[in-house]
DNA sequence: GCAAATAGCTATTGAGCATAGCAATTAAAT
DNA sequence: ATTTAATTGCTATGCTCAATAGCTATTTGC
């Protein structure tokens, strides 16, 4: 018993897969960030407002679903860490900028992350990416 | 600024779309396997073990990835809440077993998992869901 | 002017996962 | 047979991420 093989039956759901292949590219994009001290949510972060410069707090929190409540700390703790730059943009919005140090470490971070997406992808032979993708999106809801 | 849309550059990469899909996925699934009092890890252990009878608790650790340390305090809520038996196998070994009240928990959460899974992948165009699952295993290293 | 919505903050909680270290048992090596 | 190594399970602890409740201040719409 002790050494017999489990049944799993698990193996051909898609949301099992799908669990595990989140899990597995997750861990490894988080060593990967981790080279640039960051964590995925804030590199993610970073870039969006990289490529959105002075953009509120607010916003990011909606298009990444993260709440007001869990910016806060986040934002914070870039900010500390001289990455990120506040800007009061009205009473009670936060306008957001990188600092120049920021700037260094978000290219960095950005193009780290796209290596790893450019590696991801490469696992999947090259007759399925095209509707791997598509298959994708109408399930994290980006296509709807 | 405050009400352009914002640049996303990641809603075409695989690993963003990723963790979107699964992080909708598996709240669903949260809300389903609450009606029977289960979390997702949970209704996964006792679904190897209702498929596995005698198995063991280390066993399933390394089929689901779920360190020793992590098994053991999972494990004793299960047996606390009468779910499931721990029987030692040998010295070190514990063989876990359903419970009379476990049987018919699982039966129900197994089978709302199915529903579950059907109407996930029932969410993909029925001409992507075959290379769809097919990538999925590359990603999630079933395959290998 | 006043009510409602927006934006951000604090504090706290829980799930999930990881690590370090410990005790006991079993298996392997010489 | 005795020593060594590997395994099984356990406690304790900390981290990340997400969720909630409740608060203040500001802005907007009627």
């Amino acid at each position: 018993m002790a050494d017999k093989k489990l049944i799993l039956r698990f193996t051909n759901h898609p949301g099992y897969n799908l669990r595990m292949a989140t899990n597995s590219a997750m861990s490894q994009l988080t060593g990967i960030l981790a080279e640039s001290g960051l964590r995925i949510v804030e590199a993610t972060i970073l870039i969006v407002v990289y490529d959105n410069r002075g953009c509120r707090q607010s916003q990011i929190g909606k298009v990444l679903n993260i709440s007001s409540a869990n910016m806060t700390p986040l934002i914070t703790r870039l900010e500390e860490r001289g990455i990120i730059r506040r800007e009061a943009a009205d009473g009670r919005s936060n306008a957001l900028h990188l600092t120049d140090q920021g700037e260094k470490i978000v290219a960095t971070a950005a193009r780290r992350m796209a290596d790893f997406e450019a590696g991801l992808i490469a696992r999947v032979p090259s007759h399925l990416r095209k509707p791997f993708l598509e298959a994708l999106r109408h399930l994290s809801g980006v296509s709807e």
